[in-house]
DNA sequence: TGTACATCAGTGAACGCGCGTTCACTGATGTAC
DNA sequence: TGTACATCAGTGAACGCGCGTTCACTGATGTAC
């Protein structure tokens, strides 16, 4: 019997998806900054050129990171909508989303926005993102390019929320509570709030 | 006449000032992850080692900046406090704060934070930037741990603003009127709004 | 069914770089008597 | 007022490190005939 552990086959199978898991446990552990190609490589088992058959760069690697991480958020936000009051269950989806997945969210509003015009898939998942937080706001499907003043204000709260529980700006422990009174209460003076 | 531009006394004068002024000019270039301790003394004119007569490390050179910054904002702040809606000239003066010292605001706000209890001074500009924010918002001295709901959910949305200004998920150009049509309407819908 | 060959996905060595920090030092300043 | 000496604020060289990326390569797979 040879039991010895399959010395792994020469391909690797999926190898773009690999460096994307281990970049991402990266993330949670050391932050956007902590995450480098050799050190994901190395995680992966495989050595740091290899990746350049399927990224052309960290920032590449980063990019479709963060534009997977944009794409699991539009998904957490759809899975909420369901809920009795839309506006405050996709509220509170968004920042329990960053409180489970920090690093990413960190990452995905990162200084990698500056430039995200070059990745077309990013700007994409963005885009998707926005949509649908724009078409909860005003029941609308959004088709315009900015948004209006009431999803960015729905968004901009959320969104403060988020980073500052995450940055330790809040205790931990109250976060949530917190995120729920605020976002119920603001539900609820909300100009064309759904009646109860 | 000896017209020679005075090659620069032994001493600097003011290194630790000089030193924060240049990470700062840093920050604004290339955001937090630019800045570095040797770049910093070489902007300055002095070896790196000399930084180390004044911080105990970059980490604590950036602490400094930080606090500095905490300062700077609560000063900001407290400027707009005479306005006739205080909470909406509070709240615009926090947003101008974040869009034009971005790079400061990228660093007060990011993963220093984590560890910003090592550093008493930052910890207490950042206290003070909080406290001054609480009496705005509930009109009684903050004397307390923990911030209020109405506190936080008022931070949250001018934070919430400035970061999605900053991080170009709105075009510049509409940032501005943006945030104040949503300042001043939140204002209005404000439970213990101010009567007009 | 077998073979030649193009393509794809890996490898290890090497590049140059800038970083934070430590070391042993030197030159200027301030202070005690 | 002068001198000895401690202290303070700089210096340059060196440390080890990990990084992103390029290079020339090799081994496995897929395809055409």
């Amino acid at each position: 019997m040879d039991d010895t552990p399959a010395p792994r086959p020469y391909r690797h199978g999926n190898l773009p998806n690999a460096m994307r898991a281990a970049a991402r446990a990266i993330l949670d552990e050391a932050g956007p900054e902590g995450v480098g190609l050799r050190e994901t490589a190395r995680r992966v088992g495989v050595s740091a050129t290899a990746a350049y058959r399927h990224f052309d760069s960290k920032e590449d690697l980063l990019a479709s990171v963060a534009a997977e991480g944009f794409r699991e958020l539009t998904a957490a936000m759809k899975a909420a909508v369901e809920s009795p009051e839309p506006l405050t269950g996709v509220g509170l989806a968004y920042v329990e989303f960053a409180l489970q997945k920090r690093g990413l969210f960190r990452l995905m509003f990162g200084p990698l926005m500056v430039e995200r015009a070059r990745y077309p898939k990013l700007s994409e998942a963005v885009g998707e993102a926005l949509g649908f937080l724009e078409q909860v706001v005003t029941g609308a499907d959004a088709k315009t390019q900015d948004e209006s003043p009431a999803t960015l204000a729905a968004w901009g709260l959320v969104h403060g929320l988020s980073t500052l529980f995450i940055d330790g700006l809040v205790p931990e422990s109250q976060a949530r509570t917190m995120a729920e009174q605020i976002l119920v209460r603001s539900a609820q003076t909300r100009p064309n709030a759904s009646v109860q």
